[in-house]
RNA sequence: GGACGUUUAGCUCAGCUGGUAGAGCAUUCGCUUGACGUGCGAAGGGUCAGCGGUUCGAGUCCGUUAACGUCCACCA
C-alpha cells in the first residue's frame, strides 16, 4: 500500500484474495520433512465432500489455522494437512437425489455408471469447500491436499481391513444392526438419533396351549409379533413358576411357540412377561442366541412386510447351504405381505381387537431410534454384516488416555470418550451402499469359498471358479479413523509419516469424539502403534442468537462467506476466538463481528498514524538506544503482552489471549502512547519516538497475526521491515532487559492524574477546548515534570505547576495516588456541591480503609495468609490513610 | 435411568493455579481533540441462581437444591 493511497477505512475486500495469492505464491504453507525444525502437525478434519462451509466449519478452522500460524512462527516445521471425505451415506443420497430429477435409479445406471456420476459430482463440489476454506485465510498445505478415497487413503483402508481380519478383529456374521429403510443401509450405533416420540404401550393376551390361561405382556412394536418364536419369564418369578416348559399359542398365525426363563425378564417390570422377537430386537436377538430360538424376519430391508417370495429366496438360499447357520429365517407375512411396517401395525391391531386378544392400549412417550442422516425410525433387524470387534482395541485406547498419552481440552470430555470407548460394542462397518471403499471380500460363486485380500483373487483357491467381491462398502468413518497416519503415506514407511507423525493437535467439536476422535485413537494405536496426537482441543457448537442450534430446517443458518464479504475474514475468525472457551458453545452475534471489524479499522488508523509520520525511506527497524518514560512503559507492557499470550497460547487460552490482544492495542497503545506520541512526534526529535512506534506495532501484528492474517500482513507489507513475510517472520519472545517495572508504576502515576482532571471535568461538562491551569503537589516532582506534556494535551492544561504545596482556596482539587491536583476553576465551582463530592469520596475512601484494617487487625489473616498479600493489604491501607489526609487537606482548603 | 454443562451488569459472554468482579454491545453525558465518529473523553449499572460447608479469605474448592441445555442408555 502506498502512504497516499491509505484509505479512511480498512477494505478486507480488497485486501484478502490478494494477500492470500501473495502467501501461496511464497509457498509458506508448504511443509517438509526437515531435520532442523521441530515439526508441529495438526491434520484437518476432513470436510464431506457435499459440504458447504458453516460456521462450524468456520470455527473449528478458525482455531487450527491460529494454532498452525503461531508454531510456525515459532519457527516449528508446521504442517496443516488438508483434505476432504467422501462422506458414503451423505454423498450417495445427494447423487441420488440428482439421478432422480433426470429420471434415473441406481438400478437402472448399475454399479459402474452409478460410481461415474458420483465422481463426477465429487469432482464438481469437492472442491469448492475447498475454496472457502482458502476464503477464511486457512495456511493449509495445499500442496498435499488428500482426499479419503483417493489411492493412498485407500491402500491404508485395503491394508488394515485385510490385517484385522487375519488377527481375528473384523468378522462377517448375522447381527442386530440398526437399519434405515429409507436409506437402505445399515448404520452404526453411533449413526443412530434417539427422538422422543409419543407412543403405545399395547397389551397383548397370549393364550397358554397347557393351561389355557391367558398371558398378559406388553410392546410398543406390535408388528414384530409375527417374528415372536418365543415369550420370556423370569426363572424366580412366582406368578410363572408352573409355567415353566409350557407353550403358547401366538394369536394370528396360531403358531405355538415355547414360554423360556431368561434374565432378561424382569418381573419388576410390566407383567414380567416378555415377548420374543430375535429378528427384530437386539434383547431378543441375544435372549434367542442364549435359547437356541429360531430367527424369523418379517421385514423386508426397505421397510415392508415379507412375502411369499421372499421366504422363497430366503429358503433357496438356506437349501442350497452357502447361507451361513445363523441365516435367518423369513415368514410370509400373507395378508400382512407388502404393507409398510406402520401399515402393518394397523392391520395387525385391527385383527388382534377382532381376535380378543388385545387388553388394553397404555399411551407412552419413548425415545425411538431414527437414522443421523434422514431420521427415519430405525428398524432393528438381524442382517449379515461386516464388524470390527472392538474389545481388544478399545482397552488399549483407554488406556493411552488414562495414561495421559492424550489430553483432552478442557479435561471434562476425557469422561465423555471414556465412557464412549468403554461401553462400545462391536462397530458394524459394512454399508449397502456403492458410493465408498467397497469390501475387499470375495466369494465364490460355487462353493462359497471367501477370500479377504488387497488384491481380488483370480479364481476360488478351493474349487476353482469364479469369484465375487462383496457388494458393500466400508463406514465412512472406517477411512476416516486412518486419516492422521494415511495422509501421511501409511503404510508405507514415508519421510512425512516418520517425522510428522505422530501429530500434535487435533481441534473438533464435542459432537464427533465418538464418530471419529475415539476411531482415530484405536487405529492409531492398533496400526502405528502410537497414540495419533497427544491433545484433543474440543470446542463447541456456534448456535444463532437465540442460542439455538443453526440447521436447515429451521433456516437459521448464518453463512461464514456472507459475512466474510461484509466485514472481512479477520472480523470473522476474531469473533470466532474472541470470548470462546474450549469446549463451550456461543452464539452468532452480528455486533460481535462488528467489533471486530471495528478493531480490525482501529489497528488499520494506528498503522496509517505511524506512516503520516514516517518520512519516507526512513527505516526505524529497532529500539532507540534512549527511551523515555513512556517509551518504556509501553516498551515493557509488550513484553509482558509477548509472554502472556504466548503463555495463554500454549495452554489452549485462545480466548483469553485475543482478548489482552485486543485490550493493549486498542487501550495501551492507541488510546495512550499514540497520544503520548504525538507532542514529541511534531516537536524537533521525533525519531525516537518513530522507531518505538514502529517496533511496538510490529510487535502487535505478529502476536495478533494467527488470529487477524490478512491485515496484520498487509500494515506489515507496508510498514518498514525485514524479511517477505509476516507469516515467516519470528514470534516475539520476552526479553528481560525490556522489563521496566519502576517506568510501569510512574508512567501510571502520571495517567492517572491525567485520569481523574479528566474526569472531573467530565463531571463539570467543562468541554476540552477549555483550558485550564493546573497545580501538582506530590513528592514524585521529577516524574510529574517529564508528564508535563502529557498533562497539556490528554488533560487540556494550559499551564503545569509542579511543588510541595500550593495555597488555592476555592479551586478544585483531586486526590490521586501519588499527588493532589488542583484546578483553580473558580466561576465553574459551586463550594457546596465540591465540598459534598468530597465528603462522599472521604466516606468512601474511609469505608474502603475499615475494611483493610479491620483485614489486618485480624490476627488469623496476618498468620496464615501468605506475607505478599498481607504487604500488599498493609500498602494499601497506608495509600488509603494518605489519601484520606490529602482529601482532608483539600476540604479544610474549601473553607 | 446415568453423565456432563450452563446459571456473573439490560443483552452476549470472559474471569487460568482461591486474595475481594471485567469486556463488547446497549443506556446517559460531553467532544470538528488534524490516525480512526467502524472514533475520543467520561458516567450509571452486579448481595457472581438459592442454601450449607472448607478457608484468615470463595464468582473461583466441596456438598446440596432449582431452572435451562447437551450427550449417553436395549426400558419389553
Amino acid at each position: 500500500m502506498a502512504k497516499q493511497d491509505l484509505a479512511k477505512t480498512y477494505e478486507p475486500r480488497e485486501v484478502e484474495d490478494r494477500i492470500y495469492d501473495f502467501w501461496v505464491q511464497g509457498n509458506y504453507f508448504h511443509a517438509e520433512p526437515n531435520p532442523d525444525k521441530k515439526p508441529y502437525t495438526i491434520v484437518i478434519p476432513p470436510p464431506n465432500i457435499t459440504g458447504q462451509l458453516h460456521m462450524g466449519h468456520a470455527l473449528d478452522n478458525t482455531l487450527q489455522d491460529i494454532l498452525i500460524r503461531w508454531r510456525r512462527m515459532q519457527g516449528y516445521e508446521a504442517l496443516w494437512m488438508p483434505g476432504t471425505d467422501h462422506a458414503s451415506i451423505a454423498t450417495e443420497a445427494k447423487v441420488v437425489e440428482a439421478m432422480r430429477a433426470d429420471g434415473l435409479t441406481k438400478e437402472m445406471l448399475g454399479r459402474d455408471g452409478f460410481l461415474e456420476r458420483a465422481w463426477a459430482w465429487k469432482e464438481k463440489y469437492g472442491n469448492r469447500i475447498v475454496s472457502q476454506l482458502k476464503k477464511m485465510g486457512s495456511s493449509c498445505d495445499w500442496e498435499r491436499e488428500r482426499f479419503t478415497m483417493d489411492e493412498g487413503c485407500s491402500e491404508a483402508v485395503k491394508e488394515v481391513f485385510v490385517r484385522l481380519y487375519n488377527e481375528g478383529l473384523i468378522y462377517r456374521g448375522n447381527r442386530m444392526v440398526n437399519w434405515c429403510p429409507h436409506c437402505n443401509t445399515s448404520i452404526s450405533d453411533a449413526e443412530v438419533e434417539y427422538e422422543e416420540q409419543d407412543g403405545h404401550f399395547w397389551h397383548l393376551l397370549y393364550t397358554v396351549k397347557e393351561t389355557g390361561e391367558q398371558l398378559e405382556l406388553a410392546t410398543t412394536r406390535p408388528e414384530t409379533m409375527l417374528g415372536d418364536t418365543a415369550v420370556a419369564i423370569n426363572a424366580e418369578d412366582p406368578r410363572y413358576a408352573h409355567l415353566h416348559g409350557c407353550h403358547v399359542i401366538l394369536p394370528l398365525l396360531n403358531k405355538e411357540i415355547p414360554i423360556v426363563c431368561d434374565e432378561h425378564a424382569d418381573m419388576t417390570k410390566g407383567t414380567g412377561v416378555v415377548k420374543i422377537t430375535p429378528a427384530h430386537d437386539p434383547n431378543d436377538f441375544e435372549v434367542g442366541r442364549r435359547h437356541d430360538l429360531p430367527m424369523v424376519r418379517v421385514f423386508t430391508y426397505d421397510g415392508k412386510m415379507t412375502g411369499a417370495a421372499d421366504k422363497a429366496a430366503a429358503d433357496e438360499l438356506i437349501a442350497s447351504g452357502r447361507a451361513a447357520a445363523d441365516e435367518p429365517q423369513v415368514l410370509d407375512c400373507g395378508k400382512y405381505a407388502g404393507m409398510t411396517t406402520m401399515e402393518a401395525r394397523k392391520a395387525i391391531l385391527e385383527d388382534l381387537t377382532a381376535g380378543g386378544y388385545l387388553k388394553e392400549v397404555e399411551p407412552l412417550k419413548h425415545d425411538v431410534g431414527t437414522c443421523y442422516r434422514c431420521h427415519t425410525t430405525i428398524e432393528p433387524m438381524v442382517s449379515k454384516q461386516w464388524f470390527v470387534k472392538m474389545e481388544p482395541l478399545a482397552k488399549p485406547a483407554v488406556e493411552a488416555v488414562e495414561k495421559g498419552e492424550i489430553t483432552f481440552v478442557p479435561e471434562r470430555f476425557t469422561k465423555n470418550y471414556l465412557n464412549w470407548m468403554k461401553g462400545t460394542r462391536d462397530w458394524c462397518i459394512s454399508r449397502q451402499l456403492w458410493w465408498g471403499h467397497q469390501i475387499p471380500a470375495w466369494y465364490c460363486d460355487e462353493c462359497g469359498e471367501m477370500v479377504v485380500a488387497k488384491e481380488a483373487p483370480h479364481a476360488c483357491p478351493k474349487c476353482g471358479a469364479a469369484m465375487e467381491q462383496d457388494p458393500d462398502t466400508l463406514d465412512t468413518w472406517f477411512s476416516s479413523a486412518l486419516w492422521p497416519f494415511s495422509t501421511m503415506g501409511w503404510p508405507k514407511q514415508t519421510p512425512e509419516l516418520d517425522y510428522f507423525y505422530p501429530t500434535d493437535t487435533l481441534v473438533t467439536g464435542y459432537d464427533i469424539i465418538g464418530f471419529w476422535v475415539s476411531r482415530m485413537i484405536f487405529s492409531g494405536l492398533a496400526y502405528t502403534g502410537k497414540a495419533p496426537f497427544h491433545t484433543v482441543l474440543i470446542h463447541g457448537l456456534v448456535r444463532d442468537a437465540q442460542g439455538r442450534k443453526m440447521s436447515k430446517s429451521l433456516g437459521n443458518g448464518i453463512d461464514p462467506l456472507e459475512i466474510i464479504d461484509t466485514y472481512g475474514a479477520d472480523a470473522l475468525r476474531f469473533m470466532l476466538a474472541t470470548g470462546n472457551s474450549p469446549g463451550n458453545d456461543m452464539r452468532f452475534i452480528t455486533e460481535k463481528v462488528e467489533a471486530s471489524r471495528n478493531f480490525a479499522n482501529k489497528l488499520w488508523n494506528a498503522a496509517r498514524f505511524i506512516l503520516m509520520n514516517l518520512p519516507d525511506g526512513e527505516m526505524p527497524l529497532t529500539l532507540p538506544v534512549e527511551l523515555t518514560l513512556e517509551d518504556r512503559w509501553i516498551v515493557s507492557k509488550f513484553n509482558t503482552l509477548a509472554k502472556a499470550v504466548t503463555e495463554n497460547l500454549e495452554k489452549f487460552e485462545l480466548g483469553i489471549a485475543v482478548q489482552k490482544l485486543y485490550d493493549f492495542i486498542w487501550d495501551n497503545f492507541c488510546d495512550w502512547y499514540i497520544e503520548l506520541c504525538k507532542s514529541r512526534l511534531q516537536g524537533d526529535d521525533p525519531a525516537a519516538a518513530r522507531q518505538v512506534l514502529v517496533y511496538v506495532m510490529t510487535g502487535m501484528l505478529k502476536l495478533l497475526h494467527p488470529f487477524m492474517p490478512f491485515i496484520t500482513e498487509e500494515i506489515w507489507q507496508s510498514l518498514p521491515h525485514e524479511g517477505e513475510s509476516l507469516m515467516i517472520s519470528r514470534w516475539p519472545v520476552y526479553d528481560e532487559a525490556l522489563n521496566f517495572p519502576e517506568e510501569e508504576r510512574e508512567m501510571e502515576r502520571i495517567m492517572e492524574a491525567i485520569g481523574a482532571i479528566r474526569n472531573r471535568r467530565g463531571e463539570m461538562n467543562v468541554p476540552p477546548s477549555r483550558k485550564a491551569q493546573v497545580y501538582i503537589e506530590t513528592a514524585f516532582a521529577k516524574t510529574f515534570e517529564d508528564g508535563i506534556p502529557f498533562l497539556m494535551r490528554l488533560a487540556s492544561a494550559s499551564e503545569v505547576h509542579i511543588g510541595d504545596s500550593f495555597d488555592l482556596p476555592g479551586a478544585v482539587s483531586i486526590v490521586t495516588n501519588g499527588a493532589t491536583v488542583k484546578i483553580p476553576m473558580d466561576d465553574l465551582v459551586d463550594r457546596q456541591a465540591e465540598k459534598a463530592r468530597l465528603q462522599k469520596e472521604m466516606d468512601n475512601v474511609q469505608k474502603q480503609l475499615a475494611g483493610v484494617t479491620a483485614r489486618l487487625a485480624n490476627k488469623a489473616f496476618t498468620d496464615k495468609a501468605p506475607a505478599q498479600v498481607v504487604q500488599t493489604a498493609r500498602d494499601q491501607e497506608q495509600q488509603l490513610k494518605d489519601k484520606l489526609a490529602l482529601l482532608q487537606q483539600s476540604m479544610d482548603a474549601l473553607q
